[in-house]
RNA sequence: GCCCCCAUCGUCUAGUGGACCAGGACUCAGGCCUUUCAAGCCUGCAACAGGGGUUCGAAUCCCCUUGGGGGUACCA
């Protein structure tokens, strides 16, 4: 950190460097996605730059969108990645509830000084009413939206509604004239005519409160200092700046974050994921941990978007990133996701882990995939020798069962559906049989049967067969992996073993051969 | 339609008036290495949307145009 004093070029610090307050609130409808954790991640890191608090609330005041699933997927999408929370629905806090419809008292009750004030006022349209008044607009071509019909209602009017016994929605009473000013930190100043503002709806006629009123509500006595949230909620922000204004409360730093586009680069990303030229791109925080991605890469990956944390250097640590995050750097610009850079990194950190490590976090699926007990899978000495063997040649977890099933089943598993794969590069199949049939012999003398000493019998059987040394050992990689590609060869064999392999050699010799013969 | 936001290689970005005929990374292409595939190493292709200003000097400041995006609910 640098902390030079007495030059006239000193940063000072200002409020953005003490302890904040930001809070991470979705709403329950569906799963996390990316671009909500992102949003996230970046709440997160200020909070833990500055030393101050992370907040997870929830915003339910949509019931009919409610979804039972979703606040577990959340929970579990913010630990796998790390982002611990400090206050929040399932641990509390000094402001709780942290559920906005666990909250609806403290709603009702603040509702009151915005109605005395007239700052709010009662709306009894009905939704048929306001359908009309739209369709109507639209035809005339006028700019949409509440006409403000309710908002001089006399005394007696008022009363007629009520008695009627209609439902009625409570509206802001925008200011009329003026304008609003927003501030964003990374966008400046954002101005609107104050009376673009249509007096939307606070509380419903079901007496829960809109997004727009519950937020205000709830940053203002949660002592929120800054608000991190998608570029999408710029044009609600005079509002919530007018509420704000209305209760004398000071309102919290706003940053809009950057929407995250689709791979194609043409509007928001989609929360499903989404094929573009054949290739599929996915969305949701749950598919990028089955499909086997590494939270370290998901987290080096979506702080680089948005944000930089150096332009010469791509890896770095979460400890590394809380040190220099900044939320005064953010990138206004909205940014696609560069997916195949999230593929590279999560090769490298595969590639930085130890044997133990990689073992570790490949035995949950891989043992699903190898029908196994993960336990045994963990203890197989199979699985340690074949771990350095693949690691370089992994991008994701899940790939890890196409690279070592082979070791894991018997000689009469591994088919040779294609028995032509068994052909060596320059090669027909008689040649190939022929080499194997030459290979079987050094297989079955070798000592000791190790990587090393299969790789120099092999070597200088090429070479008596005044065959290259790559198509020589084909028919020998398909036939113990059942693949073209494979991990190294030697290290294979000795793996699975002398009997296990000549079992394989045969199996294949006899595909080939019965090949040969379909084919003359 | 109306309101608002944004604009550097294909993508993610560095760049806050001179150190930029624009740097890094991914992708892609070529090469080296090589038992397949990777990994690794080397080389290469590739951008300041356009037009006006301001200035001795603009990727950087201002305006316009264009393009892209977001919003326009008793959803968040």
């Amino acid at each position: 950190m640098d902390t030079q004093m007495g030059t006239h070029v000193e940063k000072h610090a200002d409020k953005h460097d003490a302890p904040a307050r930001v809070r991470f609130a979705p709403s329950p409808t569906g799963y996390l996605h990316l671009g909500g954790l992102r949003t996230a991640l970046f709440d997160w890191l200020h909070a833990r730059h500055t030393g101050g608090q992370f907040i997870l609330r929830i915003e339910d005041t949509d019931q009919s969108r409610y979804n039972p699933d979703s606040l577990a997927d959340l929970m579990r999408g913010l630990r796998w990645l790390g982002l611990d929370w400090d206050e929040g629905p399932d641990i509390g806090g000094p402001h709780a509830p942290y559920v906005q419809s666990e909250r609806k008292a403290l709603y009702t009750e603040q509702i009151q000084t915005l109605l005395a004030s007239g700052h709010a006022y009662r709306c009894y349209a009905t939704a048929e009413e306001l359908t009309a008044m739209r369709e109507a607009q639209r035809a005339q071509g006028k700019p949409q939206g509440y006409d403000r019909r309710h908002r001089f209602l006399s005394d007696a009017e008022r009363a007629a509604f009520e008695a009627e016994g209609r439902p009625s929605v409570i509206r802001f009473a925008a200011p009329l004239e003026g304008k609003t000013v927003v501030n964003d930190l990374i966008r400046g100043e954002i101005t609107v005519e104050s009376n673009s503002v249509l007096d939307p709806v606070l509380v419903k006629s079901d007496g829960m409160p809109t997004y727009h009123f519950a937020v205000v509500v709830d940053d203002h006595f949660m002592e929120i200092t800054h608000v991190l949230r998608g570029e999408e909620w710029i044009s609600s922000a005079p509002l919530h700046q007018q509420i704000f204004d209305a209760f004398g409360w000071e309102i919290p730093t706003l940053i809009h974050l950057p929407v995250i586009l689709d791979p194609s680069g043409k509007g928001k990303m989609s929360k499903r994921k989404t094929v573009v030229a054949g290739k599929e791109y996915l969305a949701l925080v749950h598919e990028f941990i089955e499909a086997g991605y590494l939270p370290e890469a998901i987290f080096n990956f979506l702080t680089n978007v948005g944000w930089n944390f150096d332009p010469e250097r791509e890896i770095f640590t979460r400890e590394e990133a809380i040190e220099r995050f900044d939320i005064r750097d953010i990138n206004p610009t909205a940014a696609a996701l560069p997916y195949p850079k999230l593929e590279w990194l999560n090769g490298m950190y595969i590639r930085e882990m130890t044997d133990d490590e990689l073992a570790t976090r490949l035995a949950p699926s891989l043992a699903r995939e190898l029908g196994m007990r993960e336990a045994a899978l963990r203890e197989d000495a199979r699985l340690l020798k074949l771990v350095p063997l693949i690691r370089e040649r992994l991008k994701l977890l899940a790939d890890g069962g196409e690279w070592v099933d082979w070791a894991f089943k018997t000689a009469d598993e591994i088919n040779y559906a294609d028995p032509s794969l068994l052909i060596g590069k320059g090669l027909d199949a008689a040649q190939s049989a022929a080499a194997l049939a030459h290979g079987r012999a050094i297989l079955e003398k070798v000592e000791p049967f190790t990587a090393d000493a299969l790789q120099a019998a092999f070597r200088a059987g090429a070479e008596e067969m005044g065959l290259k040394v790559g198509p020589y050992l084909t028919p020998f990689r398909v036939a113990i992996a059942g693949r073209t590609v494979s991990p190294p060869l030697f290290e294979s064999l000795e793996i699975l073993g002398r009997t296990e392999t000549l079992a394989r050699i045969d199996n294949a010799h006899t595909a080939l051969l019965d090949y040969a013969a379909a084919q003359a």
